[in-house]
RNA sequence: GGGGUCUUAGCUCAGCUGGGAGAGCAUCUGCCUUACAAGCAGAGGGUCACAGGUUCGAGCCCUGUAGGCCCCACCA
């Protein structure tokens, strides 16, 4: 016989048993299998430097369960998992444990930095996916991937070399967003722009030959001027009109700097001048190049000002700032000085304040790869859940700028062009040249940069099934289903893997991208560790487990919005794990009692019937609202079945059947009782694997486990509408009967005639069959049913239900003569209150002296005490009649 | 400046294609009934932000107003 159950569930004893159970048993592998449909989801990769948070756990868990739904439903259903190598988060970490054993990059070799980072790799990198096992995830481990192994490594040069021959990829001089903290460009999606207070200083810069005469401009970072090549205005201003092609002197340089027009000023902002700084401003830069300016870059890579800055090389930009401001003032060019709120750009990373800067550097073109993209979505291929974050995706790619591709890091994908230390050939080769092409010399060396981590991410999709190769795994898994992934990840990743998919395989990557929002404390905050407000998965699942976790997370939470953490909604979680435990205590002694037998449909009874049918529906519903990715409203569907309809009702149905030795329906009840929990427990699986499995397994005597079981269809012979409706009315008459006995505080011990009246012929013909259900569920001693209320004591205390009406005989319920003594002596404790009360409230000192608010009190009590004491009379009287 | 989204019970939130206003927690009243007190049976509590409109019918669709949140954006 199975395992005996605890009288409480213990996730701690059971999560880890059962998953090595699952690896050993490698249910999680999927295998190319033609006589099955594929299912994909590959997992978006975690940082090697994570720590598993909120985050990962939701989206983690939403996977899960649509690939261990699949997975039963039965296709072969692969959940593709990796790690991504998180370039400049990585490098960062490594910098700081060298630091901390008193190593400095710069001291070491770019081969000597690289073997630190693979050692901490080796050492740390797995970490994450440890914990990601803690949660339950079924992902298939075996082919786990890296975004820096030989197959992505290889994938990546693939498609940088493919790109580079088509024209999509080149190295230019362009203006970048410089992180002089990192010391590396990086793209526009990694700088977010914060509201900063600053000022706006207006400052006059002397025109050439016409002493006394100025143009006055404004600025929010005057230390740019160093590098100021021109002044701009609009063409059509007529303030400024004879000013255009004149010559301006540079306050503090001296140099002589033109007066362009451009349209790009506006001419209402300011005074209409605009300073012109090609290479620190993006605006500026294309006012440059529109008009061949010179562009002088005037700071080094960590932010101080070069030797372009004269005499202030050497210091730092906001020091410059300062001394500039501080000589103009000296010189009288500094006309008045605003506050100023606007946006500065800083790194998502580091927050350091980004600087604009021109730089070689190499971007990919995004014009054309774009529009496929937009396609993709507006022809429907592409879908987003929910659909608002398809604008989202829209706005973005309509409005994309070139990216920027090339870091100045070391850990990353070095980019595979060569340079000819000879001839000064540039090569963009899948394999390093051993000499150059055009003049045959050997001295070759390779650009220094690394790439953007996410041009390896943008090829997950198809990279982690072997391509570029044509294998069978990309045959068949490819293009996957669903992307699961948080909202605030479509920039970076998401639409970059649809131009690349679209671009390299002809094909979108999915289908569907499901979004869900952020986990925020009970305040609403974001967690942070700057905060300190993050709770870690890992201790929710060591105190609750991980069931518990999991389905906090997927309960009430609708996709693409944000939720809120609370502890209490754990123990929710918790307290029905304990349900479903308990229920399935309950079932498994009673088989152990009177082993089930096959029972046929027509031995059931009309209760059976009616959970039979109702769990039916479940699996109908459920599978519905799944195949919308609608997770919440699908678990809350079984919550309640389980809960309510199979626990509440069903159970405390069945209970006299099973107690009894004669009671033929009883096989039919264990039947139905052990049929409906499986089920029920399949149903629940991919959101509380454990639980089930657990169960399952003490239950089962065919099936090796519930994660390979099939998935619950709809089967047209467990269909009885009838049955539904009269288990309906009969519960209506039994709450009836609760409400009239919860009324007249009568106790569970005390039993009590029933009768129950309807006009309806066949509503009779149910309550006679529920007899028993009354007499257990509510207590009732005797059940009479009958068309109208012919013979029913004048007494009787009724309750109506939709067209039921249930009547008890006020003498069942109460004992005459003990309520009366009860009544008597509540009466004499009543006039001794009225007395006191109206004592007071006749007494005029008490009247004119006491607070308003003591006085009204005593009012409301008087008044609550009368219409006690005439319903105590009223009674009382009934009584002794 | 553009776009998105939210406003439903004391709190946190569900509510799919328009027709029953719901859940968890909290509150109140009874119950330690042999699966479960992490439980059982009851109860109270909401002009679904506001104003119009479409409809036989609107929390759900349309328009506007107010407030909150988020994203994007080069206004020096």
């Amino acid at each position: 016989m199975s395992r005996e159950l605890e009288k409480t569930y213990n996730p701690q004893a059971i999560e880890n048993r059962l998953y090595e159970r699952w690896m050993e048993k490698n249910y999680f592998h999927a295998e190319v299998d033609r006589s099955k449909k594929p299912f994909t989801i590959v997992m978006p990769p975690p940082n090697i430097t994570g720590q598993l948070h909120m985050g990962h756990a939701l989206d983690n868990t939403m996977q899960d369960i649509l690939i261990r739904y699949k997975r039963m439903q039965g296709y072969s259903a692969l959940w593709q998992p990796g790690t991504d190598h998180a370039a400049i988060a990585t490098e960062v970490k490594v910098i700081d444990k060298l630091r901390s054993e008193g190593i400095n990059k710069e001291d070491l070799t770019r081969e000597e930095f690289l073997k630190y980072a693979w050692d901490w790799k080796k050492e740390y990198g797995g970490r994450i996916v440890n914990q990601l096992k803690k949660l339950g995830s079924s992902a298939d481990w075996e082919r786990e991937r890296f975004t820096m192994d030989e197959g992505c490594s290889r994938a990546v040069k693939e498609v940088f070399v493919r790109l580079f021959e088509k024209g999509y990829i080149y190295k230019g001089s362009r203006i970048i967003n410089w992180c002089p903290e990192c010391k590396t460009s990086i793209s526009d999606a990694e700088v977010v722009h914060e509201e900063q207070t600053g000022h706006f200083w207006h400052i006059n810069y002397p025109v050439k030959d016409e002493p006394g005469r100025f143009v006055e401009i404004a600025t929010t970072r005057p230390e740019t001027m160093l590098g100021d090549t021109a002044v701009a205005v609009h063409p059509d201003d007529e303030r400024y009109q004879d000013l255009i092609g004149k010559t301006l002197i540079l306050p503090i340089v001296g140099r002589e700097i033109p007066v362009v027009a451009d349209e790009y000023v506006d001419k209402e902002f300011g005074t209409g001048c605009v300073k012109i700084t090609p290479a620190h401003d993006p605006n500026d830069f294309e006012v440059g190049r529109r008009h061949g300016l010179e562009e002088i870059n005037i700071l080094n890579d960590d932010a101080t000002i070069n030797e372009n800055g004269g005499k202030f090389a050497g210091m730092d930009r906001y020091e410059a700032r300062k001394a500039i401001v501080k000589e103009l003032e000296e010189l009288g060019l500094l006309v008045r000085i605003e506050e100023h709120v606007h946006n500065v750009g800083t790194h998502d990373r580091c927050k350091t304040t980004i600087e604009p800067m021109v730089k070689q550097q190499w971007f990919v073109r995004m014009d054309e790869m774009a529009k496929p993209a937009i396609e993709a979505l507006k022809s429907g291929r592409l879908k987003f859940v929910p659909e608002s974050f398809g604008k989202t995706y829209l706005h973005w790619l309509e409005n994309i700028r070139d990216w920027c591709i090339s870091r100045q890091l070391w850990w990353g994908h070095r980019i595979p062009a060569y340079y000819c230390e000879d001839c000064g050939e540039m090569i963009v080769s899948r394999k390093e040249p051993g000499v150059c092409p055009k003049c045959g010399s050997a001295h070759i060396h390779q650009d220094e940069d690394t790439l953007d981590t996410w041009f390896s991410s943008a090829l997950w999709p198809f990279s982690t099934l072997g391509w570029p190769d044509k294998t069978p795994e990309l045959d068949y898994f490819y293009p996957t289903d669903v992307l699961v992934t948080g909202y605030d990840i479509i920039f970076f990743w998401v639409i970059r893997m649809v131009f690349s998919a679209l671009e390299q395989t002809g094909t979108e990557p999915f289908h569907t991208v499901l979004i869900h929002g952020l986990v925020r404390d009970s305040q609403g905050r974001k967690m942070s560790k700057s905060l300190g407000n993050g709770i870690d998965p890992l201790e929710v699942i060591e105190k609750y487990g991980a069931d518990a976790l999991r389905m906090t997370l997927i309960t009430g939470n609708a996709p693409g919005n944000d939720m809120r953490f609370y502890w209490e909604r754990v123990e929710a979680s918790r307290n029905f794990a304990n349900k479903v435990w308990n229920a399935s205590r309950f079932i498994l002694m009673n088989i152990e009692k009177a082993p089930v037998r096959e029972a046929a449909l027509s031995e059931l009874t009309g209760t059976d019937r009616w959970i039979l049918s109702r769990v039916n529906t479940l699996a109908k519903d459920v599978t519905e609202n799944l195949d919308k990715y609608e997770l919440g409203i699908a678990l809350q569907k079984v919550y309640d079945f389980i809960w309510e309809e199979f626990c509440d009702w069903y159970i405390e149905m069945v209970k006299p059947r099973l107690y009894s030795d004669t009671d033929e329906t009883k096989a039919a009840a264990i039947w139905t009782l052990k049929t409906v929990l499986i089920q029920a427990l399949k149903l629940l699986h991919p959101y509380m694997p454990f639980i089930t499995e657990e169960i399952f397994l003490s239950l089962q005597d065919a099936e090796e486990s519930i994660m390979i079981s099939s998935w619950p269809a709809y089967r047209e012979e467990w269909r009885f509408e009838a049955d539904e409706r009269a288990v309906d009315m009969i519960k209506e008459a039994v709450r009836g009967i609760r409400n009239v006995r919860t009324t007249m505080n009568v106790p569970p011990s005390r039993k009590a005639k029933v009768f129950v009246v309807s006009a309806d012929k066949a509503a009779r013909e149910v309550f006679e069959k529920g007899s028993q259900v009354f007499a257990s569920l509510a207590s009732a001693s005797e059940v009479e049913v009958q068309a109208d209320k012919a013979g029913i004591p004048e007494d009787a205390v009724s309750s109506v239900t939709g067209n039921v009406t249930v009547y008890m005989p006020f003498s069942d319920l109460v004992d005459t003569a003990k309520e009366i003594e009860r009544l008597e002596k509540e009466e004499a404790r009543l006039s001794k209150e009225l007395a006191r009360s109206r004592g007071m409230l006749g007494n005029e000192k008490f009247l004119s002296r006491a607070p308003e608010a003591k006085i009204r009190e005593e009012k409301e009590k008087l008044e609550k005490y009368e219409q006690m004491m005439s319903q105590v009379q009223e009674r009382l009287e009934a009584l002794r009649k």
